[in-house]
DNA sequence: TTGAAATTGAAATTCATTTTCAATTCGATG
DNA sequence: CATCGAATTGAAAATGAATTTCAATTTCAA
């Protein structure tokens, strides 16, 4: 009979790691949560979920775990336009950075890449001589199904 | 001799008046340290500036005029990377959209305009039939002046 | 002039996030 | 295996920005 297995390490995990990272209980949870997300989560949504696997989870270790993960650059912190509130959404950083779409009418958040975007960037990092570290391209609007 | 002058009014102030919104001292006060900033201003500053000029302006009045201009489409709302905490940053609305990079090493703002900028709004309009209301790209990173 | 609607300020409240600090856990070393 | 110091944790308190509440005041149109 086989014991309840830890969750198999997914690119998260295995990042810290790699990088000597110490990985608790409460940190493999947390990843786990964010590596398996479908939407865009915000720190409360994470300790939810979190707390549903092991129910001794804090809310501050939520925080501090998202500092972590920000501060290796391993997540990025969205605003989606504050449609509710002020707080942050967090999504696993990805090869190719993307653009989210905001829809004001039911509030659906909608990604795209494109070449464009990525031109952009090295139009900038060229003509400004600035070194960039994040991108953040943030539209609010109408969706096709919204808009009048 | 002369009264004390009312302010001549700006354009933020004459856009108002024409939309039939009543222009009271606090609300033209306010809406003259925004069209003579040179700098992006957080709602603060906005207050201490302000309150230079009317002593009884009241920090709720000022969230309550930003939160009036962002309706009207009159102002844009900034994060610029959340430098220094949570707080937004204010800028009248321009004629073209553009881009804000800031430095984290220095927390220089330098902003940029791009005809690549608008043919990617353009793209995404079309592309992702969404239609924009305001769009905000944000970069962090480092300036020339601070690059490694 | 009058009365309804808009605006205001002051205090209290909300909400997300951060700090503090004592207790616990981890993991390298003896 | 024991131990010691550093890292991590949780619970409570604190912070900081922004918002709500509500009574008093101002404005404007009739």
């Amino acid at each position: 009979m086989p014991l309840p297995q830890t969750e198999a390490p997914g690119y998260l995990t295995s990042q810290l790691a790699a990088r000597g990272v110490r990985l608790t209980r409460q940190r493999r949870t947390i990843l786990a949560v964010i590596e398996t997300a479908k939407r865009h989560l915000d720190a409360s949504q994470i300790l939810r979920k979190a707390r549903a696997v092991h129910a001794d989870v804090d809310r501050v270790t939520v925080y501090r775990t998202l500092a972590l993960l920000k501060r290796h650059g391993l997540i990025d912190e969205l605003d989606l336009m504050h449609m509710e509130g002020e707080k942050h959404f967090y999504e696993r950083r990805t090869q190719r950075e993307h653009i989210h779409m905001t829809c004001i009418g039911c509030g659906q958040v909608i990604e795209f890449e494109s070449r464009l975007f990525d031109k952009l960037k090295k139009q900038i990092a060229t003509e400004c001589q600035f070194h960039i570290k994040v991108a953040r391209m943030e539209l609010g609007g109408y969706c096709a199904k919204c808009r009048a």
